[in-house]
DNA sequence: GCGCCTTGTGTGACCGGTCACATTCATGCG
DNA sequence: CGCATGAATGTGACCGGTCACACAAGGCGC
């Protein structure tokens, strides 16, 4: 124990071999537990180690040796329920790897912007994980420079991307898909859509779920409603569709836009689930206790981040445990939010 | 412009020089602004690294400079809506300083793994926040080895700290005062209070702030119920409160909470705020939106993020614009889940 | 014309590790 | 007994920057 109590500079390798009277490099050999060591002599290293209280230095580690033992993660948004998930579970799964954790915000998807927080990450050293669900993140997947190892937290993708492309998923078309056929199942004629902002693409995975969903029992196709991510977003939607009496059944793309309809239903007085009913996506802490609870598609964020990050770290060293294609299943959750169409429809 | 498709080492300060002709410690001026060098050399140098791409390698710095400019938040959870809030706050300015972000969940409040936690941010160099509302989070402040840059984000402390403590918060104590003082003022006999766990000390600032405006009004205090931090506890709490006819008003510790009462009082047939009041904490995005509209106090949790970094930015750079006390002012928003008491109270 | 200060530039050591190679000594085997 | 082999350890260079100092050239005062 060091018992001075100044903050003195803290014990390096050469520090502690001379405390244990071996050469530099003996320490290293003991610290990366290198077989070649006679017992003796280890101990007594372990013993100035203890003694010394020594600690590996991160940096000099990351300079000398390449490898930086650390994950940045580049997100629009710290706040949302999801995002917030995903970066939790990589962060779960980081530290059981002890490897450290950044973090980056695309605060704008302007592309200077996006490309200068892309290149600061990648200066970080070590991986990336992009969350991609966004116009942002996309843009920032995209401008990650070859060679880099990156992992995307995506959209399901159009197409069953080429075997081992670095992305991980939640099987949101399917959600979607399910969402929309509990309502259809309910009797409803057909169930009308507020969307998150997509990605990139036309379609998101989400709105394509919701179109086969229609498609497969033969039900009209309405327009999907263009929104935001927030309630406020919702809001807007909602009162547009409120004034619609022929709708009786309303999927949003996530909980807080699903929020935000039902206040707009609420304004507009008609009732959930006796006039409409409403599903929203992603199951977040607080939909449950909305009055009324609300019908979602959960998701599990913190285990796709933990892929996220397991995929990364496969790629990262070679030791490469990379589960071939770490898709999540989406549950249905059925709460008060949903119910059959009012009679006459 | 490297036009090569090889992904070759990066450009180090010694490749620029002889691209430049000079010796790399001219280079290394070059790139701090370093005075006294002539204005043609410098053009050069300019040229190489533009010609080369050359981007200094932060590693490399932070090892032989001793300063990394990077922070390390510590909190014990990233999902929560003020703790995500405030390190939105914290990466904003952090950014705005070109300083990396880094984060370190405390999982469990237990000792063992707090010190390892914050050993590891220690390990990254840099500054420390830790975000220490709750018992994990003042576990790791109390275990910052002494001489580390870190600032704490707090509850507001009972007596105004010594001066230089670099401690940030926000008026929760006024605050919670002044949404009791709303309440009462719209005739309720007396508030109950749902309590989030408090970090260490008994009485919360929350919980006191609470008190302080029943003394003044003369108001019998009832006991304040121990709760959680998610609506599931508010819900519980909120079951127990409902049996209860004689309460009308219920303050909550945070939004969440709020949310499990509403709930709770749904279910147990009590109307909000025909029959009960309740009014929330933090402003979160959904409050906005619930049915009933949620009264609440807004706290400027990013703002607290960027003070947060602010204060650490001055420790550690001497240049210390440390603004002297950040104390941001806390609004209380009226919404509909506050009304006057039913008559006959 | 000499010394002195200032400006511009280069050299060597260092931060705290790792890596490649050299060295020493004990063993096994023909 | 001589030599190849392998275990245990040490030496020097290197990662990519910074820092302290040395040194050359030019301007100025006297």
């Amino acid at each position: 124990m060091n018992v001075t109590g100044h903050t003195r500079r803290p014990a390096s390798i050469r520090d502690v071999a001379t405390a244990a009277g071996v050469s530099y490099q003996t320490v290293s050999r003991v610290i990366n537990g290198h077989p070649s060591v006679r017992p003796s002599t280890r101990e007594r290293v372990l013993a100035a180690i203890e003694e010394l209280g020594f600690r590996r230095n991160a940096t000099a580690l990351a300079l000398a040796s390449g490898r930086s033992r650390a994950v940045t993660v580049l997100t629009a948004n710290t706040t949302h329920y999801g995002y917030a998930s995903i970066l939790q579970g990589i962060e779960e799964a980081a530290r059981a790897a002890s490897y450290a954790v950044g973090i980056g915000v695309l605060e704008s998807a302007e592309d200077a912007a996006v490309t200068a927080e892309v290149q600061r990450a990648a200066d970080a050293g070590g991986g990336i994980v992009v969350i991609a669900y966004d116009p942002a993140g996309v843009r920032a997947l995209g401008a990650v420079p070859a060679g880099l190892p990156v992992v995307g937290v995506v959209e399901t993708p159009a197409s069953p991307p080429g075997g081992d492309r670095p992305w991980v998923w939640t099987d949101d078309r399917e959600a979607a898909y399910q969402a929309t056929s509990h309502l259809l199942s309910l009797g409803h004629e057909t169930v009308h859509y507020v969307a998150i902002p997509s990605s990139t693409r036309r379609t998101s995975a989400r709105t394509s779920g919701w179109r086969q969903a229609l498609q497969e029992a033969g039900a009209p196709e309405p327009r999907p409603v263009q929104s935001s991510w927030g309630p406020a977003g919702g809001h807007a939607a909602g009162l547009k569709l409120a004034r619609d009496e022929s709708v009786t059944a309303i999927l949003c793309g996530n909980d807080d836009l699903a929020l935000g309809v039902l206040r707009a239903l609420h304004e507009s007085g008609r009732s959930v689930p006796g006039e409409v009913s409403v599903a929203g996506f992603d199951d977040a802490p607080h939909s449950a206790f909305l009055t009324p609870s609300l019908t979602t598609v959960r998701l599990d964020f913190t285990g796709l981040g933990r892929s996220a990050f397991a995929l990364l770290h496969g790629v990262l060293e070679e030791s490469a445990p990379v589960a071939p294609h770490p898709v999540s299943v989406p549950e249905l959750v059925v709460r008060e939010s949903s119910g059959p169409p009012p009679a006459g429809h």
